[in-house]
DNA sequence: AATGCTTACGGGTCACGTAATGATT
DNA sequence: AATCATTACGTGACCCGTAAGCATT
């Protein structure tokens, strides 16, 4: 699990839409995709529930956004504090 | 700002030294050597002093030390969480 | 037909490990 | 000479973006 991923992942949970979520990130849907896919595979579980045609959060899914949220805004703060 | 860094980081700074260091982390120098230049290059600070023979933390490692501890450990309890 | 996620594929970058270098004791 | 970190270098893996595929509306 790395934060690169943490990141991709809220992005898509907060837009539910690729690629709108891609687009936040500046990179395209598929790289994306592949994101999504390390960070469930290491995981090992499923974070969306993708039919097709609409992209929502499975229930690993909504406990992790609730918990990577503020670990991101940490990991922020971190860096924020070292670099002054 | 990586935690595959940050984990790197605090095995240098818990051993002050890069030979056991690495191996800890089950990879060699160099590659460790990278992972600590490039995290000291993202946050813009020195973090540790090599005198060649020595190595210590400078005031800012320190400072990083402090807070990349319980952040990896709060990244470690989000992963297990999810896992269940 | 249009939309939206995923898979295929080619190219460039990146990361690893071995080997060589530099510096200190 | 020995130790320890860094730099050089070649190879294999990884990541990106474009393009193609597939399913749903």
């Amino acid at each position: 699990m790395e934060l690169r991923e943490l990141r991709a992942f809220i992005a898509v949970a907060e837009e539910l839409n690729f690629n709108r979520a891609a687009e936040r990130l500046n990179i395209t849907q598929p790289p994306l995709t592949r994101l999504i896919r390390r960070l469930e595979h290491s995981l090992g579980v499923e974070l969306f529930e993708r039919t097709t045609r609409k992209v929502s959060l499975t229930m690993a899914g909504n406990r992790l956004l609730d918990q990577a949220i503020p670990l991101i805004r940490q990991a922020d703060a971190v860096a924020r504090a070292i670099r002054h």
